[in-house]
DNA sequence: AATGAATGAGTATTCATTCAT
DNA sequence: CATGAATGAATACTCATTCAT
């Protein structure tokens, strides 16, 4: 509506089905992390979408649905992908961690999609099924790709023995509080956080923790 | 609500002029984590609370001052106390990182308190004001209190130079992790997570990650 | 609202938690009957009924229950006190016949309540429960009243050997007509109907077409 | 519609753009007796014409102009003819009755133009211009055709002398009470209605009350 | 002080209507 | 002619807030 108005040879509608419901979503992530579902409205949600209020009904069938759909599509595509590149590594287990705090960073922590942590621990206990299906699928596989870096690591000798599974929680903390930061506190605070400095003193504290000897 | 009608002959604490408002801000702190600012409606409170909502009016002039009320009132107690303890500690700095941690969980991490957390990012963005006043009282005043310990060890020749704010947010992550974990994935998943093995793994990963050569 | 304006002395809520759900019902029976059930905006009703929208809702879970009730209780009262009469009587069925007809005038035929045969027939396939339980609770027990009325002189060799179940529907049918006719015609046209005569010309046919030979 | 897509080599028929409105208006009586004006959705109207939304507002202006039209056209067609047919009369006054009963049963009862005075009924309120036009071009010229028939058979000195308007409605009511049932009782209730037996001990009982002496 | 009936502004949702294709 | 995506006014329903008791 307001997007509209500035290009005049823009018609009333464009027919664009299939553009649509990602323009809907996106618009909404950006307003669920901003102030969380329930203080959302859908009328905000449309207009930032450059849509009207009805036109979002044509293509979810009520909030919820959108909700749910905004959280699956933001997973679909980074998820396997992730997994993939980490199985197909070769190199040294030191040199893999860098490598994932990076990608994280890149596809995740400096996106939008960062939001989505936000998001669904903000709306867990509101929507416990799509919490189930948040940790079902991108919780705990994430774990468990992270624990077998670390189990490789200590096969090959490079790692010291460590509990895996605490490990793997702590090399994930970090990401979560950068994701945090990032959409809770910076947006309304000058209290400002270097995550690519910290993710590289993450790293290395890392790296020194899990040295042998 | 009920049960309290019947014991019209109330003896001793006859009655709770002033209990009543800590009484209220605890029903509201459980319902704010829990659902979220918006999604709580005040008539909960009130039933949780036994009172009638009117009486929340008496209190608390609306809403939003309830809101504050919670954050406030879980952070004042807290906040002193802790500082002062450190401040007096005396010994190796090694040992105060498990101090610390474990100071943390038995006040905060394994409490109710541990929700105001999760609250406070959930609805920082609805709230500009109360997130600033959060980060300045408590995130900011904690992070340097941890700074401090890190600069305490590295001028005691205990720990090797780091970088002291980014290893202070990684001292922190871990708790920040698990008072979500905590507040919104336990409630709603079969997902457990060992709190203070996972803190005692995250001290002795610091420890090594700290240590000179 | 509109009424409460002319009592000066009356405040803004008087506590009427008992006389609330009737006037409620009565006001809604006027608008369904007058409009349809989807026509009738609630708003609409409560201002009928001299409350607010809100109202509404403390005393009726939605639309839908506002209509079931609204046919209920329309009905409860007549059901019994009706059948219980002519099981008393004693006298000559060709006189019976009358005083069922007049019985009906002055206690349905001539009321509000004459509305709810129209508003069950407008609404019955939106709510095939009511319907169901309307077919049941009034329509059935009405024919089978009248029905045994018609036995009763048959039995007693006052009329001649006729379909019971047929003429118990003939019998009804010109009262079905006069309350459509007041409900739905009437309120819009100039055509009246003579209703009192039409029963008079009615149970006039009646007796002759029942009379022996 | 899906079907219509895929017979695109249609060789006969290869369009009824005179047809359309016709199956428009089939359509729309059958959803409108159904549900009533208000709760009947276009959208459904268009699905079941098997034609798109906005094909409707080729041949309607809108939603109340289809309404009228629906009315309208399935009166017009029968209106006169039956009144010319009644006037051609020659016979019995007595054998009259059934042969109006029985064309009324034909050509209207037993088709789904019983569903027009349901409709009528049901909208009257909140179309009082078509309630009138109704009113004044199918029920008072259909009561003054039945009025008509009851003063011929008088003036022959086959019935006896009653009055004429309030046997008119006599002989109506129970059609009504027909039409009234097949369209809202008997589709959601096992309540069924004999119609053809009924119009025959409703001609026996009206022929007995007309019958001199 | 405490209550809870009443209020009405606010939001999700529906659906008649329009119009670019 | 026909379509169906898009619109936005209209309406059911919720809930923070008030206030007579």
């Amino acid at each position: 509506m307001t997007a509209r108005e500035s290009v005049k040879s823009e018609p009333r509608w464009t027919r664009r089905k299939e553009a649509r419901p990602e323009e809907i979503t996106a618009a909404a992530l950006e307003l669920f992390v901003e102030r969380g579902y329930a203080a959302t409205r859908l009328e905000d949600v449309a207009a930032r979408a450059g849509v009207s209020k009805g036109t979002l009904y044509l293509y979810f069938a009520n909030k919820e649905e959108l909700f749910k759909a905004v959280v699956r599509e933001a997973l679909v595509a980074r998820l396997v992908e992730f997994r993939s590149q980490i199985d197909k590594y070769q190199g040294s287990s030191f040199e893999l961690l860098p490598l994932m705090v990076k990608a994280w960073w890149e596809r995740i922590g400096s996106t939008r999609i960062s939001g989505i942590p936000k998001l669904m621990l903000s709306e867990a206990r509101n929507f416990p099924e799509i919490a189930r299906f948040y940790v079902a699928e991108v919780v705990r596989p994430g774990r468990e790709t992270i624990e077998a870096v670390i189990r490789r690591g200590i096969a090959r000798g490079e790692f010291r023995d460590v509990d895996v599974t605490n490990v793997a929680h702590l090399i994930v903390a970090p990401m979560i509080l950068i994701s945090m930061w990032r959409n809770a506190i910076e947006p309304c605070s000058d209290e400002k956080i270097d995550a690519v400095a910290l993710l590289g003193t993450h790293v290395d504290m890392l790296s020194r923790g899990l040295a042998k000897a």
